[in-house]
DNA sequence: ACAGCCATGTAACTTGTTACATGATTTT
DNA sequence: AAAATCATGTAACAAGTTACATGGCTGT
């Protein structure tokens, strides 16, 4: 339901053409999570069938426009005030993979951790790295990419210390405190 | 592709039937993931369609029973050797959220802040409160079981310190610094 | 008798993803 | 002249989700 609400979200400031939409999301979240073109218009598609928005025929340049419904603002005001839910947190494909690999025979742990540190130390880097490279202006568009890079940032952190903790663990399991 | 790949990973230990796949998933995760019943067998049915399982008629007590296949088997460890990509890391929908209500008009960041704040610390809470409650036997599934909890609060803990970030950087774009 | 778990499935649906086709305009 | 970017779309598909239907078996 991503890409669902942030187009709409987009829309809610003013008309726009596909496209658009496209580069607006892009320059606030970042090159993180490029947004597939083709998957703007599908999404725009179910949009106006659920009366969230409506096609308008040309503006002065021939473009597409798009412009939201009065259902449409509700379901964007009532998106940005409910907050994510945390009752069913999206599935850790990492946390599962050392969780079933642990509880299977012949799956090596350890080398699954020590390979996944280094990704995620490398992936660490580059984000760092984009972060100074973000212009660190105070338009509002900078401040958001640099909260998209720090969020990835903490996350990643997270996973590596999880990984440290997950190795330590897997040690008291070989050698079982009596 | 997760849900696929675990119950691929728990044929590799033998044959089972769907319904014995969903407790042992769940067994392993924790209460986290809950699986959907009907899940187990939409997926099965696309992993025998994919040649990766062969279902079999019915076991002594007329169960149906998948094994994996030697393509199966290659897929599992396949899935198991290579590390998860964060190359394309899944969209963080509170994150996009946050961004693009900055660079939107009248949509209150401090306040989703707030809120967020306050189920993510629920969250934790019960997490914590889960895995007081998990046997500390060194029986494997109990320490899977430990590992996906720590894995969560780990995250939830990033998200609640990057929230703070957010906050503090909030209030430098009301009161720029000259 | 009833609730709850065990067990198997199907149908309809959602979002998201990719590949393809097409063409105009702009930059190198 | 060629490459890149702007721009719109369609078709086919993947994974995941839910609701529904069905029935046996077990414990209270």
């Amino acid at each position: 339901m991503s890409i669902r609400h942030s187009l709409l979200a987009l829309l809610h400031e003013g008309p726009r053409y596909g496209y658009r939409l496209k580069s607006e999301f892009e320059d606030r979240t970042g090159a993180s999570w490029p947004l597939n073109i083709g998957q703007v218009y599908t999404t725009l598609d179910r949009l106006e069938r659920d009366d969230l928005v409506r096609k308008e025929g040309a503006d002065g340049e021939g473009h597409v426009i798009y412009r939201i419904t009065a259902k449409g603002q509700t379901e964007v005001s009532s998106w940005f005030s409910s907050p994510v839910s945390r009752a069913a947190p999206p599935r850790n494909e990492l946390a599962i993979k050392l969780a079933l690999g642990l509880t299977l025979p012949g799956v090596d742990v350890g080398a699954i951790i020590q390979a996944q540190r280094g990704v995620s130390i490398r992936a660490l880097q580059d984000y760092t790295k984009a972060r100074r490279d973000t212009a660190a202006q105070h338009r509002p568009a900078d401040t958001a990419r640099l909260l998209v890079l720090d969020s990835l940032i903490f996350q990643t952190e997270a996973e590596v210390r999880w990984l440290d903790l997950c190795e330590a663990r897997l040690m008291q399991l070989a050698n079982p405190p009596r």
